[in-house]
DNA sequence: CGGGAAGTTGAAGAGCGTCAAAAGTAGTGG
DNA sequence: CCACTACTTTTGACGCTCTTCAACTTCCCG
């Protein structure tokens, strides 16, 4: 179960009590960017931090849209389901990234914690109130969700077109493009969901997964570094297999 | 190659001069619908009417992104390559779509006419300055862009984890459902596209395509009227195949 | 009519899925 | 520190859906 807190102030090194978003990391990446030090005071007013351990929903498709959030750590996985079980996994959300942007009265996917993660939540309401008085706000998430979209039907040729080997390895440079984005390194690439989870990110099964990483590490073209870590030799050789 | 022209303006039955976005039908679906009479004529001032032809390009994946659209008519398709030609049609527009959602510099896909169709077209700078000096017209388009996302997120859910036959009952409940959006009948479905695109869209080889629409139709669930038109004589036994 | 494109059908094969079992990893408590 | 359990991952054998390749048919437009 996610745990709920009022966002505490943060402390800089010196000791000095800072506004909360002033210290956040990732703030650059968010939608958060576009506002001044003192309209971010509106921003922290509607706001609640939310805790989550690894596997932990945030909310299920069906649930009453009621809150809009900004990851600012771990990941997050959003995923839609047929009535039989199957499952496929729409994307992965990192520190920066918006989710709920679906202006419907429900969600119409599931979001689960990855690994331990932390977001802000806000109410849509008021939410949307904060939007339209500040037009640059809207102008920022407009620009999000077209890179969203973007990001979407990329995805669209790798389910439809892609191999099983294709898949993968498109899958690890996106996940060494989007660390690299956070500044963090690009290339001993930290890999935090399962296997099923990233069979149903693929469209494929986790069997096919495994067997594809033990082939492309056969190959020299992985080397994995520990459970959630993964070298890439050379990278150039893993771009060519992507494809795209 | 496309034609174009400027608006011209429509005549009422009575022989009235009106402006065109007015006697535009589908205008209550488009961005146009947040603005007020007296505001169309900004919009008119900065656009253009495209004439297609059956297969003309509107524009290619990398062009540079110079401006952006609205269709009028017929139906356009979207799609992207890898270099070996494979290609993944991501999304078919309608009347009251927009085009060209993408703040980047490039196109990140193609778009071209599957049947005769007309766009209008605006320059991006200068709708940009339009839209930011008209918020109303910016939130509309963050709600259109919101509901494309969670159309892509089906389309992965398709494309991830649904058979041959579960994708065309889905493809053919998607066209009955956007037409009815568009005030035409929901029942015998107009269905203008080649089995080439129908496959690159879902997923599938022209073939199995071809296959699936014979194993539907001798199982009573889909009646041909003509070369683009198609019958469902149970719709609800369709939705049941179709799963989600 | 006639020629080219679009669509259908068939046979064979590949890639990935399914089922099953073994091996590795992590967390828990004595 | 080690044993026990539960889960994740890997590996193998086999099967099925969809693809590939090829031939044939139908449709359309000059």
């Amino acid at each position: 179960m996610p745990r709920y807190n009022i966002l505490p102030t943060a402390k800089r090194r010196n000791g000095e009590q800072v506004h909360p978003c002033v210290a956040c990391e990732i703030r650059e990446l968010a939608v958060c960017s576009v506002l001044e030090s003192h309209e971010l005071d509106e921003l922290v007013s509607i706001l609640t931090s939310v805790d989550c351990d690894p596997g932990d929903a945030i909310f299920y498709e069906g649930d009453p849209a009621d809150h809009l959030f900004n990851v600012t750590s771990g990941a997050v996985r959003i995923s839609k389901l047929l009535p039989d079980g199957r499952r496929q996994v729409t994307g992965f959300l990192f520190p920066g990234d918006f989710l709920g942007l679906a202006f419907n009265e429900s969600y119409t996917y599931s979001a689960e914690a990855v690994g331990s993660s932390t977001l802000c939540r806000f109410p849509r309401r008021d939410l949307e109130r904060l939007l339209s008085e500040h037009p640059k706000m809207e102008r920022r998430l407009l620009g999000m969700a077209s890179n969203e979209l973007a990001t979407a039907q990329d995805q669209m040729l790798l389910l439809g077109r892609k191999t099983a080997r294709e898949k993968l390895a498109t899958f690890l440079l996106m996940l060494s493009a989007r660390a690299e984005r956070r500044g963090h390194d690009a290339n001993p690439i930290d890999v935090p969901m399962t296997r099923a989870d990233i069979a149903d990110y693929l469209g494929l099964t986790i069997e096919t997964v495994s067997r594809t990483f033990t082939e492309l590490r056969k190959g020299g073209l992985i080397e994995p570094q520990g459970a959630t870590n993964i070298r890439l030799p050379d990278p150039e050789a893993v771009r060519d297999i992507a494809g795209d």
